[in-house]
DNA sequence: CAGGTTGTGCTAAATTTTTAGCATTATTTT
DNA sequence: AAAATAATGCTAAAAATTTAGCACAACCTG
């Protein structure tokens, strides 16, 4: 008997490709998936994910798409909370400084000021 | 045959431990576990996680401790840039607002000032 | 509307993960 | 130095994961 948010390998790849996504295709998860296995290994494994209550899906026209069921913005968090506490000590300063770090060259001086921004918003509304 | 940083799940929990513990003995790793197996199965799965490549030990009395191979900075900007590509489409505005969001009731006035301090120093830098 | 393409449903088997138990070795205590 | 304690080494079995293949249904194409 199998339960909770535990996931597999392949089954963390897939929500992954979904949450990355919003939705998808069988066929385009497969298209996505590192090491792709056949199609129907991947079909097996989002009946999986369904049977267990991680994703649904709507069906349009032939096809199947699936989605999440607990919504991104939960999702989100919860990846942000886990790795913060695993490698950043829950600290807020330690990651800004590793986003930094990791991003630095890509950021423009707007986005520098749209951050600062952020911050300042942040600072007023936490009162 | 097996390769790669394809973690299962109770290795990648393991291997979660020992970065935020930087080290741990068996024991150590068998107590934070999540619903923990028997000390037993702990122990082989942690011989292959060092048979993989992904941990080393040295001897410390009776006892191992084991620690990652990669650094912990590798690792971290590299779950980061997961997270950070899986749900923030690469956006580092979107991070730091969720991550202001999760965290707000924690951050003190100095807080909020030394994060703008960090990027003001990430723009100067980065030029 | 017949043929081809692209889906899904289902099932069974291979592989990997996960586990426990016993034997052995090293350390500490008395 | 003997006994007790706390580690590790090793092995084999149970459980879960991951996979492929075939059958069938829906849609598109000419």
């Amino acid at each position: 008997m199998n339960e909770q948010s535990n996931l597999s390998r392949r089954e963390r790849e897939i929500m992954d490709i979904i949450y990355k996504f919003k939705e998808a295709t069988a066929a385009q998860v497969h298209e996505h998936l590192p090491e792709p296995p056949s199609y129907s290994a991947v079909r097996a494994l989002l009946k999986v994910l369904e049977e267990k209550g991680h994703i649904m899906h709507r069906q349009e026209g032939p096809r199947y798409i699936f989605l999440p069921t607990t919504p991104p913005e939960e999702a989100m968090n919860k990846a942000l909370k886990h790795v913060m506490r695993t490698f950043f000590d829950n600290s807020t300063e330690k990651v800004v400084a590793a986003l930094l770090d990791i991003t630095e060259e890509t950021l423009s001086d707007d986005d520098y000021i749209r951050l600062t921004q952020l911050i300042e918003r942040a600072r007023q509304e936490g009162r």
